[in-house]
RNA sequence: GCAGGGGUAGCCAAGCCUGGUCAACGGCGCAAGGCUUAGGACCUUGUCCCGAAGGGGUCCGUGCGUUCAAAUCGCACCCCCUGCACCA
């Protein structure tokens, strides 16, 4: 089955390439342009990934169906070390590196080539492209495809960063970046890409206090700038050497793994000695900002490699000064080992700073003797500290103790202060990883100072107010994420463009010594597919791609003659290009998923806005979510599911393009469950059953009324699948064409429809319905309807409004319901049935519904007015109580309806007609005679009395 | 910490923006019946509780509230998840 599932799927998929039904060209019709964010190349993709690819298939195969000319370019995102990474392992045979190679079908010999990065990007590109992407039958327009280590695409790159440094948006500062110490800039994140160890660890910024002691300054690091009003004494552990460093002229004392550290991001420090922790204890120092002197006191928990290893305290907000003070003050023995004079030590109190909400004004103190803990070696230690940071950094007013800060917020006041500090040349900053990081090569990761570094200056404020306003324009969705945009793009700052160090990428244009980052080189390319088409064809030499023919190709500069001129590109050439750019764009979807809504998404608008004129900004996002595996995240480093051939193979591409597409919303994770895709296959194929069914029908009468019932339903599905359509609803589409016209085919053919020419016309329909999401089986049956050409192109199915009768589609629903009512009769009573009888709603029954039908549209519904209307029937008045009664019964109904029910239940059709067209039908359903009859009709057996009960919509059933 | 998303019947999962058609789409699973030599294939029916006449009761994380009416709106609480910048 899976074998001949993919024989038609590859013959299809060979007629579609050979006729260029995906390759798209400017046209008469409106354009629809639609790409993925390209893949980055650093293994092989997993089958979650293709969830957001075959979104994009089926769109643009949509688009193309209902009149567009839709242009599905590709391509592949090379910029990095993964290539390099990969090719390393290959190079040294790393062993799980090689078994995932061969699990994923590279074959020996290819492993062979695979030691080279640039080998390995080109072997990669052919996965992508054919393994996975023609194998899913996407029609995108491989003639574009490109990859950002392309030589023509680097051109590309080049300048856009031209236009970039043109627009003021290029700026060069200092920055202070995560490095190995040996292989240059690395990136620390979980994932642990570049790294052996501590991906999870954070840069903090600590702020250097200096401490004058004598003719040197003892650096305290500090978390919290904002307490130096709170100082009382200084720590130092007599345990540990520091070091004496030069530094512009003075001497800075702090232990050696800090200044190992520090050289990285200060220039010229210099060792010059050495001192013993001990020394420093009982010494006096000059604390910033406060200038009283402090005391040097001695701490255990100061720690050489956390920060300077030199610890100024402030027992009001800080526990573990706090408990430390407690236990020197405490211990006699150590104040005598140490010199210290006990009663100048008993004096040190803490000096309350800041106003927490719920808490007293010496928060350190309260939590210490609210968790009991009495001792600075408690583990509970690093909880109470969080509490309280956390606590007073969100909450907490500097008090009347802190000077000129006073009553300010503590979120504030510790910005204001550092730079204060850092102004009068108190302080100054250090940054720090929160934990050890190793590179893969072995050697420390540290902070290291890049004084030249480029950004792109997404801060820009023109740059950020029209990208918010065009975002406000766009189609974005989930909906979500068009509410946040406007806070991401202000959020976004200023972003470091450009790196050293072992990386594939473009060189910098400015300064070759530059390559420029990953992200940053893959926001525009989008119009680049409209070039490369050319190159790759061969009619634009890499030396014609220049300032100029580009200027003009995508803004619009210059003019074709003198492009054509200075670069020899025949002028038609140059012409055409910049018409396909005037064509082709804006962008109409960028679809990625969504680790892209805080970096990709934006950088992608932002760069459009910040380069292109207005009219070429994009106008749609679509995020997707993941299929995630049973233990979380599929990896693709580490696998955790089946490859994509494998999964094409076994399963077939349909199937999986259908479970993709329906599954879920595309706004949520899903666990990837091979059961569900059996489910999906198995829908297949009951689906290519029902449609030979359905072409078995050769029935030659006039039009029955189920005849027009589906016709009907198949105008009301297509309906509804195009207004899904407009916010891409995928899932919706898949649910009205796989399950409910499944659904209503099989009850037509149940209700005795057998009609040569509407099963005829329904086939056609549900065919086409069907060529986006699953295009194989589509084709295949389409073939079999003998139709000449593909029907991926051909026309979606249009709603014809004379065809929908809701009046009819309310007569079905009417019998359906009637029958389930006959059934739960039966179910409840347990009476094997000899004869079921209905009868209709008599006629002044149905003349009160339809007043108050009429009332509700009206919005003048209510009990009173309701009878009072009917009581001025005469012929109504007549029937009295029952009237009535059945008049305030109605009201209470119909005043509960909403006005779409109304509507539904305002429609009219004879229900006494319609049952006994169906009689035939309800009999050999219940399995016994049935018998209908209007309650109107006085001859009317009623052993019962049980006509009494008919209203409208809902007949009175006798069961005997 | 900053920002965002979510909790729906045995399971997966729609609905929530725009309150009433919601006992709540659809699927899976399960049960009964049919078809069949047989079937994990297919078709029909059922699947919260009660009910020997089409009815009633309870329900959408928890608790309040708004409303004639709340899974849908507001407030508070509990619990899960995701992204956070040189990673694409």
């Amino acid at each position: 089955m899976a074998g001949r599932s993919s024989e038609i799927e590859r013959k299809w998929q060979e007629r579609w390439y050979e006729t260029g039904v995906n390759e798209s060209e400017p046209d008469s019709r409106p354009k629809f342009m639609i790409i993925f964010a390209y893949p980055g190349v650093t293994g092989y993709l997993h089958v979650g990934h293709m969830r957001g690819y075959t979104y994009v298939d089926a769109i643009s195969r949509y688009m193309r169906m209902t009149g567009h000319n839709a242009l599905f370019p590709v391509g592949t995102h090379a910029t990095g070390n993964g290539a390099i990474s990969l090719a390393n392992r290959i190079r040294s045979r790393d062993n799980a590196t090689i078994e995932y190679m061969l699990a994923n079908g590279c074959t020996e010999e290819q492993l062979e080539n695979l030691g080279d990065p640039q080998r390995v990007v080109h072997f990669f590109n052919d996965v992508y492209v054919n393994q996975y992407w023609k194998r899913f039958g996407f029609l995108a327009d491989w003639r574009r495809f490109t990859c950002t280590i392309y030589p023509d695409y680097q051109k590309f790159i080049q300048w856009q960063f031209r236009k970039l440094k043109d627009k003021g948006l290029l700026i060069q500062k200092p920055y202070f970046a995560t490095a190995c110490v040996e292989c240059g800039p690395v990136a620390v994140d979980p994932s642990e890409t570049d790294l052996q160890k501590g991906g999870r660890a954070e840069t903090v910024e600590y702020t250097l206090l200096k401490f004058r002691c004598g003719d040197k300054f003892l650096i305290a690091a500090t978390l919290r700038p904002e307490t130096v009003y709170g100082q009382t004494n200084f720590w130092a552990n007599p345990d540990v050497d520091y070091v004496e460093v030069r530094k512009d002229g003075e001497t800075w004392v702090m232990s050696r793994p800090a200044f190992d550290k520090m050289r990285y991001q200060k220039d010229g420090l210099e060792l010059i000695g050495v001192v013993r922790g001990r020394e420093l204890i009982g010494r006096r120092c000059l604390a910033p900002v406060i200038h009283r002197e402090v005391l040097v006191l001695p701490a255990m928990f100061c720690d050489p490699k956390v920060g300077t290893g030199l610890v100024t305290s402030v027992p009001s907000d800080a526990p573990d000064d706090w408990i430390s003070l407690l236990e020197l003050q405490r211990n006699e023995e150590l104040m005598r080992e140490y010199d210290l004079n006990p009663a100048e030590v008993r004096g040190i109190q803490p000096i309350a700073i800041i106003d927490t909400k719920g808490w007293g004004p010496l928060p350190a103190v309260e939590i210490i003797e609210k968790m009991g803990i009495v001792r600075s070696d408690d583990p509970r230690l690093e909880d109470a500290k969080k509490v309280v940071y956390r606590e007073g950094f969100h909450t907490g007013r500097m008090n009347q103790a802190c000077g000129e800060y006073a009553g300010m917020p503590v979120e504030r006041a510790k910005d204001l202060m550092r730079e204060m500090m850092i102004s009068r040349g108190e302080a100054e900053l250090f940054y720090d990883l929160s934990d050890e990081v190793v590179c893969r090569c072995g050697k420390p990761v540290v902070i290291k100072k890049v004084p030249d570094q480029w950004f792109i200056d997404y801060g820009n404020e023109w740059l950020t107010e029209d990208s918010k306003r065009q975002a406000g324009t766009m189609h974005i969705l989930p909906p979500e994420y068009y509410a946040n945009i406007p806070g991401v793009l202000d959020w976004f700052r200023e972003r470091a463009c450009v790196r050293q160090g072992n990386w594939l990428g473009t060189r910098f244009p400015f300064d070759d010594k530059w390559i420029i980052e990953a992200i940053s080189d893959s926001t525009l390319y989008p119009i680049y597919y409209l070039v490369s088409k050319y190159f790759n064809e061969g009619s634009l030499r890499l030396d014609q791609l220049t300032e100029e023919f580009f200027d003009f190709a995508f803004l619009g500069k210059g003019d074709a003659e003198s492009v054509s001129e200075s670069t020899g590109i025949d002028l038609e050439l140059v012409r055409r290009i910049r018409a396909d750019v005037e064509y082709w764009y804006p962008l109409d979807i960028n679809l990625g998923g969504k680790e892209h809504m805080t970096v990709h998404f934006p950088a992608f608008l932002m760069n459009h806005v910040g380069v292109l004129e207005e009219k070429y900004w994009p106008r749609g996002i679509f995020v997707n979510w993941y299929i995630i595996g049973k233990l979380g995240k599929i990896s693709k480093s580490k696998g955790g599911a089946e490859p994509i051939p494998g999964a094409a193979e076994h399963f077939g591409v349909d199937p999986l393009r259908l479970y993709y597409v329906h599954i879920a919303s595309p706004f949520a994770d899903v666990e990837w469950d091979e059961e569900a895709i059996e489910n999906y296959r198995s829908r297949m194929e009951r689906i290519s059953k029902t449609a030979e069914e359905l072409k078995g029908l050769d029935g030659k009468g006039e039009m029955d009324s189920i005849d027009c019932w589906l016709l009907s339903r198949l105008n009301t599905r297509a309906a509804r699948v195009r207004n899904g359509m407009k916010e891409y609803d995928l899932r919706g589409m898949a649910n009205e064409v796989y399950f409910e016209m499944m659904n209503d085919i099989r009850w037509y053919v149940r209700r005795g429809g057998s009609s040569e020419s509407i099963a005829s016309r329904v086939l056609d329909a549900w065919t086409r319905l069907m060529a986006p999401i699953t295009p194989h089986a589509a084709e295949e049956i389409w073939e079999g309807l003998r139709k000449e050409c593909f029907v991926s192109l051909s026309n979606f199915p249009s709603v014809i409004l004379d065809e929908i009768r809701l009046d009819i589609e309310q007569a079905e629903e009417f019998l359906k319901e009637a029958m389930a009512d006959a059934n739960e009769i039966l179910k409840v009573t347990g009476i094997s049935p000899r004869r079921v009888t209905f009868y209709t709603s008599p006629e002044w029954k149905r003349r009160i519904h339809a007043k108050g039908i009429e009332m509700a549209r009206a919005k003048e519904l209510n009990v009173p007015s309701l009878t009072k209307a009917v009581m001025a029937d005469p012929e109504l008045k007549s029937k009295g109580k029952e009237a009535a009664d059945f008049s305030r019964k109605t009201a209470e109904t119909l005043i509960k309806c909403s006005s779409e029910e109304i509507d539904r239940l305002g429609v009219v059709f004879d229900e006494f007609a319609y049952l006994i067209g169906a009689a035939a039908f309800v009999a050999q359903e219940l399995g016994c005679e049935v018998a209908i009859f209007s309650a109107d009709d006085p001859n009317a057996p009623d052993p019962q009395r049980k006509a009494r009960a008919a209203q409208p919509r809902r007949p009175a059933i006798f069961i005997e």
